[in-house]
DNA sequence: CGGGTTTGACCAGCGC
DNA sequence: GCGCTGGTCAAACCCG
């Protein structure tokens, strides 16, 4: 547990420090604005270790508590910084860029960096923060994300949901959610890439509005080909009764978005929440930490872990 | 009609 | 080199 996955302790520490402020490929210039979402290199915990929610991390997730409140979820950490992923190649082919894209549409080269000091470009793939939601907080976050796999995954009994940024089309920013086998109240949330472009005002209208009588808590999938069966772990219809989390989430939030969007328009959003997160709850108040603020706290993190 | 999900196929990385 | 695995594509379909 604990380790760090993918990549040597000197890709780290270059990167923690590069993060931290010494700007360099990866911090890819938060320039002025909005600075992207993720570009934090965290350290990486394995996946499905039950302990890993509560290990050295208590003390930690005291202290993310005021960036992310939810009650039950531990926010973890994790990841591999290093970016470009395996698309990269095919993205070439394809002419799709796949970098970190600024909000002033300059583009983060850190994924060039990675390249030259790793091909195994699969596994050092800029995955990084990994969280651990319950359920009802699968939609803790203020983005439209668009769903466009799922995959079982070997070792784990629960497919793997794929989504990327649905607001806006260059925008990188993946997210992958896989229920916790060894404790399935419990998803891996794991974002990659980050967001180039601020938070939405509201989520695509049929965010969330699709599939919601289709789709029922199953863990399982049941392929049919044609047909429009259930099978992502997110798709729980019902699994949300709003808790405290809903409570929590509006006071944090506002701080820091404020210089994105109100809270109204944040409230909206929740609406149109993808269905298989929203849980049923249509009113769920969304996540209104963004990304920033995780930023920050993660970067405290990283500091706390690597220092 | 636009934008969402589903799902089989495809492709590349990785381990043996 | 081969097979396994994970990530993505894209067609088909659904919904408001």
């Amino acid at each position: 547990m604990g380790e760090v996955a993918y990549m040597d302790e000197g890709d780290l520490e270059a990167i923690v420090r590069g993060y931290s402020g010494s700007g360099d490929a990866f911090s890819g210039e938060s320039s002025g604005g909005f600075s992207p979402s993720f570009c934090l290199p965290i350290e990486t915990a394995s996946f499905y270790e039950p302990e890993m929610e509560t290990t050295g991390l208590d003390e930690l997730g005291e202290l993310y508590k005021p960036f992310y409140p939810f009650s039950t979820q531990t926010i973890l950490t994790s990841t591999v910084s290093v970016p470009e992923d395996s698309r990269s190649f095919r993205d070439d082919k394809k002419q799709r860029t796949h970098a970190c894209l600024l909000s002033n549409g300059s583009r983060a080269d850190h994924i060039r960096i990675s390249e030259s000091k790793s091909k195994k470009s699969k596994k050092n793939q800029q995955k990084r923060v990994v969280e651990q939601v319950k359920e009802e907080n699968l939609l803790s976050d203020a983005w439209a994300w668009r769903k466009y796999g799922q995959k079982p995954i070997k070792g784990s009994p629960y497919p793997r949901s794929y989504y990327r940024c649905s607001s806006s089309k260059g925008c990188l920013a993946r997210k992958q959610v896989e229920r916790n086998p060894q404790n399935p109240e419990k998803f891996t949330i794991t974002y990659t890439n980050e967001h180039n472009h601020e938070l939405p005002t509201r989520r695509n209208s049929l965010a969330g509005s699709t599939r919601a009588k289709s789709s029922q808590t199953k863990p399982i999938l049941t392929k049919k080909p044609g047909k429009q069966v259930v099978s992502s772990p997110t798709s729980n219809p019902v699994i949300a009764p709003a808790d405290e989390s809903s409570v929590a989430v509006q006071d944090m939030g506002v701080t820091d978005m404020n210089t994105h969007q109100t809270a109204g328009e944040i409230e909206g959003m929740s609406n149109s929440l993808p269905s298989d997160l929203m849980s049923g709850t249509g009113t769920f108040p969304t996540f209104t930490g963004d990304f920033d603020e995780l930023l920050n706290s993660q970067e405290f993190f990283s500091e706390y872990l690597w220092n």
